[in-house]
DNA sequence: TTGTATGCGTTATCAG
DNA sequence: CTGATAACGCATACAA
């Protein structure tokens, strides 16, 4: 801020203008205030380089007109889009947005439950993987792609009608027996449900499957082992692959390239997420796509929504199949 | 913030403990107090759950720990890397970031420096490519990549010595014939050195060069042409290119890919910013890496710094060549 | 060392 | 419709 000489008030618009330092304020957030007087404070202002004090009006009205989000980081790109699209919603209903990087790290998610307290902020949107976040109650909350209680409303993407696309397109593109592929807690949290959608949709279609799970923190080599272990002859088991994220998909399509096999040609690959190249170019793989605009649109207005009391607790957005290059279509 | 029951205030701690309200201020604030007199508050302050109001220190001290950083977006891959680090190094310091997305948008960006005013925040940290941009004298103010006066600091990556390395990179590479490639704003802000120090080097080793910038918002196929004038008998007069950006660099692969022309056996590539897939796997393209978290910790640390007017007006930082498979080393 | 009192800039209440 | 004035929560200068 200006640290010399401190920038003028509405004390000192008053004085300039000749009237009352209620009349400013009045003008200020746009009330009903006589012509005259209204002409005068706007001068008084004009001439001043006035600008509120926004400190002294969130205390004053105990509001910050300020939503924090709590996400792992922005290097992720399916990250950095959720925070450019919350915050452009945020922006459009003249929100500020205090951004909380948890690099994973419960610890660091504790200090900032603290810190956005302190901060007095009108709400909070999570993407956290922490089970044991204590939430505070007298703040908004909302999470996405986490499920915390009914009382917590989650936004997320159809993550089991993806996994049942995902499946339904690999059968559509001559697959015969296929495998799903992930990384990451095995905690019932949504992303967990793509599985759960590609499983059934196997199961009912009759196509063959396999399932690949392992935990996070695990090695990346025992892809690579599983993947060999299904091989003959130079053959793939498995024609068509569905892999929980993008990028998880662009590595395991990395280890095919080395094993000699041709993706689309051998085997198909679908991933999640609908990550493209440098954040606006083409897809990396073929992919279901999560609608992020419209995740963050619902997480900014359900956060912000005065009776969150009765807001749905789930919100479930429906997701898209996008040709990538590494399926048949 | 709690919007029902109000949070307890210092006035609440206070009577809890039984002290006066200066005492609590500095306990808070670790400043000496008799030991009795500091168990008593700490004790009330945890039983309350007390936490102090931002908004009531802001006002009254006249810092709001906050940086304010304004940058085109967080999708491009660049940014959100600089996002990241930057967030950090506020964040050591205990100091929030208030994002700011230009979008490239001259009236957003001046509708920002409003906003950030009315914020009062400590200090503003801006990538811009806007020329006429006003810039606060009354707020600490430094720029990424871009030089706008002396009274300005700007911290950039070394640009010139990047083009220069680039060169000297594709010659010991082999390279006999090559090319920079660029598209972008022809001010002579900083990305532009790039093309200096490669035009210097090429120079100075008498390898021959030829140059091709494009304008903002001159359409992609421009690139596609020159390169196809270029061909004969499906081979490229170039061996070696040196590309404004990975993000580019990439998109001309493809079309060199199209021609059918192997990278890196038959040109070999070398972009500039040193984007990794997902922001954390392996290189796009051989590139010339950005220092992004050196250039991070030296603007955070230059726009806090007491004495903005004896800090250097430039700082420039070291690139890296890194291997990504464009080239033959 | 601790207590007391003032004012930071704003909004809102109450008189005029 | 406008003017005067009291809070909001906190840090701090000053008094005890």
């Amino acid at each position: 801020m200006a640290k010399g000489k401190s920038m003028p008030t509405m004390a000192d618009v008053a004085r300039e203008a000749g009237v009352a330092l209620g009349t400013v304020s009045r003008v200020v957030n746009g009330q009903q205030v006589g012509g005259e007087f209204k002409e005068k404070v706007e001068a008084a202002i004009q001439h001043l380089g006035y600008q509120y004090n926004a400190s002294g009006r969130n205390l004053r009205t105990d509001r910050t007109n300020t939503i924090a989000l709590i996400i792992p980081n922005t290097i992720n790109p399916y990250f950095a889009l959720l925070v450019h699209h919350i915050n452009i919603a945020l922006e459009k209903r003249n929100y500020r947005m205090l951004l909380c990087f948890t690099e994973y790290d419960r610890n660091r998610e504790m200090e900032f439950i603290q810190m956005v307290r302190q901060n007095r902020v009108d709400g909070i949107i999570a993407l956290t993987y922490n089970p044991s976040l204590n939430i505070p109650d007298d703040i908004p909350f909302v999470t996405i792609d986490r499920f915390f209680s009914v009382s917590v409303p989650c936004i997320a993407a159809d993550n089991f009608g993806g996994g049942w696309l995902a499946a339904k397109k690999l059968r559509e593109f001559g697959c015969k027996n296929v495998a799903f592929i992930r990384i990451g807690s095995t905690l019932t949290n949504e992303p967990s449900k793509r599985k759960d959608g590609f499983v059934s949709a196997c199961v009912e279609m009759g196509l063959p499957f396999e399932v690949m799970a392992l935990e996070d923190g695990a090695p990346f080599s025992q892809f690579e082992d599983f993947l060999t272990s299904h091989m003959e002859n130079g053959q793939l088991a498995f024609d068509g692959l569905f892999v929980g994220t993008d990028s998880l998909a662009w590595q395991i399509i990395q280890v095919l390239k080395r094993l000699g096999l041709g993706v689309p040609e051998d085997v198909q690959v679908i991933g999640f997420d609908g990550i493209r190249m440098f954040g606006d170019l083409s897809p990396v793989v073929s992919t279901i796509v999560q609608p992020v605009q419209e995740i963050a649109e619902a997480s900014v207005s359900t956060v912000l929504s005065k009776h969150l009391s009765n807001v749905p607790s789930l919100i479930c957005l429906p997701v898209q199949y996008t040709y990538g290059g590494t399926t048949r279509e």
